[in-house]
Parts: C-alpha cells; sequence; structure tokens
RNA sequence: GUAGCCAUAGCUCAGUUGGUUAGAGCAUCAGAUUGUGAUUCUGAGGGUCGAGGGUUCGAGCCCCUUUGGUUACCCCA
C-alpha cells in the first residue's frame, strides 16, 4: 500500500482556500450577470477531435487525452497495437484515445454554439466557470488543473461588445481591490499588417511569436528570432514597430505613420480607437508587442497584467474571433470574450493581503456538551435556532469544556454557549464571546432574540 | 518535452568529513484543576529520514533509478 497522493499539478483545497475562492467566483458571476451574460456548463470531456488543432502545435501535446475503454479486449488488440505503432510516431491515436479532458472554455463553447446555433436567441452572451486540464509542467501560477471564467458574446460584430468586456474587466478588478491593474490591448489587424510588410500573412504567426518575447529578451533576441526569415529591411520595420511608444494617443499616432493607409492597420487602429473612447474608465494600455494569443482570434486582444508590484503574468485575456464556430462547419457567427485565471488571481490577493477578513465563515455558536440531559436540552435549543437560518451546532460528545473551548477557538466560532446542570436547574443559560472572554447569563427563552439580533 | 534546486514527526524546520538509541518549536494527548479557551506549569506519545536499488564494517548524509514539490526554458491563465 502505497502513501496518498494527488497527481503532478492537481490541488486539494481546504475550507478557507475554499472560501476565498468562492468570493471571487461570486464577484466575477455576479459582475458577468450584471452585464446580461447567462451561465453555461459543459462536460469536463469533450471528444479529441474537437480539441486537437485548435491551439497550435504546443497546444495539442498539452491536452490530457483520455484512453479508450476496452483495449484489453481481444477483438481490439490488433487495433491498439496498431494505434500504439502510429502513437509512436507522433500521428493520429484515434484508436487508442477518442476522448481528452478540456483545455479551456472557448472552444467547447464553439463546438456548443455550432450544435445549437439554430435554437439560440443572438446575440448570445455567456458566462462559464469551470475547471479546465492542462498537461503542462506546474510552476508559480501555473497548475495542471485550474478555472477559467470566461465570458462571451457570439452574434454581433458590434465593438460596443469590446467596450462593455473592457469596461468588466475594470469591475471585476476594482471590487476585487487590484486597483492597479492594467488592461493591455492589442489588434489582430494591427499585427497583420505588420506581417502583410513583411513578407505575407504567413508571416502572421512566427512574427507574433517573436515580438510577444520582446520584454522578456530584448529587442536584439527579437530581431535575431526573425533574420532568417526576413529581410534586413523588413527586420528595421518590425524594430521601428515596437519602437513605438508614448501614450496611448502618441502610440496610436506614429503606427498609424507607419503603416500609412493599409486597410488592416487602419480597420484596427479605428478599433482601438472606439474602444479607448468608450471604455476610459479601464486601465487600458496599448500595446502593440502584444501578441500572445490564440491563433483563433482576429480583432482586438486582451491580456490583463496583476498590478507591477506581482510578478504575476497574466491574470485575464481575451479577444475576438470572426469565425470560431465555422471550426465546427458552421461558418459566419462573430464573437469576442474574455477570460479570468482565477488561480492566479487567488494568488496575486493572496500576495497582496487583498481578501477581505469576513470570509471565514463559521457557525455563530458551539453549544458545549456537558453530559446526557444538558446536550439533549441543548439539542432541542440548536434545532430552534436552525430552524430561524442561525448556524450552530452542538459538541459531538461530552468532554472537559478545555476540549470544547478549544474546538470553538480553532473553528473560529465567536459564542459558546452553556448548558450544564446548573443551567438545566435555573433555567437560564451562559452565553460567552469568544473574542472578548466575557460572558453573560441570559434566561432561555433569550436565547433565539439574541442571536437573531446579532 | 528540457534543465537546476528540494523532500527528515500532523505543521515549520535543525541534523557537523558518513560514526552510538535522529532533535527543536508549534500542534496532539494526559495530568497539579470533577464548570471556563485564546494567556500558567509538568509529563507523554509520535519517524521504514518520499519510494526502490547500490557503495560501505556502518548511510538522513555518497551514487543510480523513481515519485512528488519548486524554479527557469518552451508555451500559457
Amino acid at each position: 500500500m502505497t502513501r496518498p497522493s494527488l497527481p503532478q499539478g492537481m490541488r486539494d483545497f481546504y475550507a478557507e482556500t475554499v472560501q476565498k475562492r468562492n468570493y471571487i467566483f461570486s464577484t466575477i458571476k455576479t459582475v458577468f450577470e450584471l452585464y446580461g451574460f447567462q451561465p453555461l456548463e459543459t462536460p469536463a470531456m469533450e471528444n479529441l477531435e474537437t480539441l486537437m488543432g485548435k491551439y497550435g502545435e504546443e497546444g495539442d501535446k498539452l491536452i490530457f487525452k483520455v484512453l479508450n475503454n476496452g483495449l484489453n479486449d481481444p477483438k481490439n488488440t490488433d487495433k491498439a497495437k496498431e494505434g500504439f505503432e502510429k502513437l509512436l510516431l507522433g500521428k493520429n491515436t484515434a484508436s487508442l484515445t477518442e476522448r481528452a479532458l478540456k483545455y479551456d472554455l472557448t472552444i467547447p463553447f464553439a463546438r456548443f454554439v455550432a450544435m445549437n446555433h439554430k435554437q439560440l436567441l443572438f446575440p448570445y452572451k455567456r458566462y462559464q466557470l469551470q475547471p479546465v486540464w492542462r498537461a503542462d509542467r506546474p510552476q508559480k501560477g501555473r497548475y495542471r488543473e485550474f478555472t477559467q471564467c470566461d465570458a462571451d458574446v457570439v452574434g454581433s460584430n458590434a465593438l460596443i461588445n469590446e467596450v462593455e468586456l473592457a469596461l468588466m474587466y475594470h469591475t471585476v478588478f476594482t471590487r476585487l481591490g487590484l486597483k492597479q491593474y492594467v488592461l493591455k490591448i492589442n489588434h489582430r489587424k494591427i499585427l497583420a499588417a505588420l506581417a502583410e510588410n513583411c513578407g505575407g500573412s504567413q508571416m502572421l504567426i512566427p512574427i507574433s511569436n517573436a515580438i510577444d518575447k520582446l520584454d522578456k529578451t530584448g529587442l536584439e533576441k527579437v530581431k535575431d528570432l526573425l533574420r532568417p526569415s526576413l529581410t534586413e529591411q523588413q527586420v528595421k520595420l518590425v524594430e521601428d514597430y515596437l519602437m513605438v511608444t508614448g501614450t496611448n494617443q502618441e502610440k496610436l499616432m506614429k503606427i498609424e505613420k507607419l503603416f500609412g493607409d493599409n486597410t488592416d492597420a487602419k480597420k484596427g487602429i479605428d478599433d482601438l480607437k472606439y474602444i479607448l473612447a468608450k471604455a476610459d474608465l479601464a486601465h487600458i494600455e496599448i500595446d502593440f508587442t502584444l501578441a500572445r494569443g490564440l491563433d483563433y482570434y482576429t480583432g482586438v486582444i486582451f491580456e490583463a497584467k496583476a498590478p507591477r508590484e506581482v510578478q504575476m503574468g497574466s491574470i485575464g485575456g481575451g479577444g475576438r474571433y470572426d469565425n470560431l464556430t465555422g471550426l465546427f462547419g458552421v461558418p459566419g457567427i462573430p464573437g469576442v470574450g474574455i477570460s479570468f485565471g482565477v488561480d492566479r488571481i487567488y494568488d496575486v490577493l493572496e500576495e497582496l493581503n487583498l481578501f477581505p477578513s469576513t470570509l471565514q465563515q463559521s457557525v455563530k455558536a458551539l453549544f458545549f456538551n456537558l453530559g446526557e440531559k444538558e446536550a439533549e436540552k441543548a439539542f432541542e435549543l440548536v434545532q430552534q435556532l436552525r430552524n430561524e437560518g442561525i448556524a450552530c451546532e452542538l459538541f459531538h460528545e461530552p468532554a472537559k469544556m478545555e476540549k470544547q473551548f478549544k474546538f470553538a477557538e480553532k473553528k473560529q466560532i465567536p459564542f459558546a454557549v452553556i448548558l450544564g446542570s446548573r443551567e438545566l436547574e435555573s433555567g437560564k443559560i451562559v452565553i460567552k464571546n469568544l473574542q472578548q472572554g466575557e460572558q453573560h447569563q441570559l434566561p432561555l427563552a433569550e436565547l433565539l432574540p439574541f442571536f437573531i439580533s446579532l
């Protein structure tokens, strides 16, 4: 018998953590609903085919695949062996695995919309708070099971959606106390304009990947990365592009100058201007080096960053996609969405000490168990309080008072209710405030009003 | 997938060049107290030193394998 353990990168959450996580969840949910989004849940598993090829080459490797059942059945062994041979060559694995844990919420959502678009009322605004799984190597702020909180609008091209999503970021982060968050914003079409000037649209992904590394590796490394596939003139253009600095307005002016009348760039710049004007509350920072993000984004891209004093990557991201359901054979449904990384937000709030101290919910009172008869009466009272919605509990067995006090203290129960032989006799009960150490007697009949009035 | 560091009591950690029976604080339990904790004093229990193999007269310590944690790369929330 080996010691029990958890799979790599998976975690148990005990009460305090769950309460803190619920605080984040409910803050986000409240804001989502405030903006008219409706909940959706999709299963943990999807068909592998639904997920494969949607997250890029790296993404495919990080999908948790589920082994098919019945591989050991004699009639399947040939197929299984054949599948395994293919697997070793890095190929199709359908005969071994047909299902996988979902990798994010967006693609399963697109699958859902593609399946149900005839019944949905557009624009369809849904939010979803569910765990997703990635077979990534765990490290700071990165887990193999983590929760995503997504809100997407599909069936609308209107830029007001982007504005609202930006303001939702603002509202959520402000409510959580993360006042110094930064919402970085860029536009895929501006990146596309850059790619067009560097050899064509097939350069979009390589250039995006390279320039996204700017703050980590520096300009020279980025240029080195691009040199093999670009001319020196094109590298110079990328450099000029990356050197666009200043206020949001200044950046927009400079990029306008750089790309002149390129239609893609113009559209991107107009979109960004619109969002900046309408969502000026949100801490938007235009960042033309922001390029990471999934291949399916086609318009605005967002990345929410934690306050600078915290060493944490992005705590949210999103963007517009023109044709996500097209991947599933239903073209013509555009969408835009955002996502919150709850596990990272949790770590940030913890580090900045931003969780409200009132989160630790416990019962209001612990009734001491001081004997059989006493406990019988106490149980009666406990049930009375519970019927009135007052959370309380009775110590499970007769025990020394010290033990019961310590129990109450550890569970952070504010009141001890003492009902012993004396109280049984006198019809009065002792209530002790455990924080202040003060206690007083009350007639039994006043017990309920006392707790109701708290 | 690649690389570095780490793993000793329930928790946080000591443990000397490899050398008797592996320690401390907190926690737990019991008792000076048969009705008062957080905040007195005394004592006790608790460990296959992550797991498996090897070197050695002898391994918590050295070597190999493996699992987990952690950090960085890739990538990403």
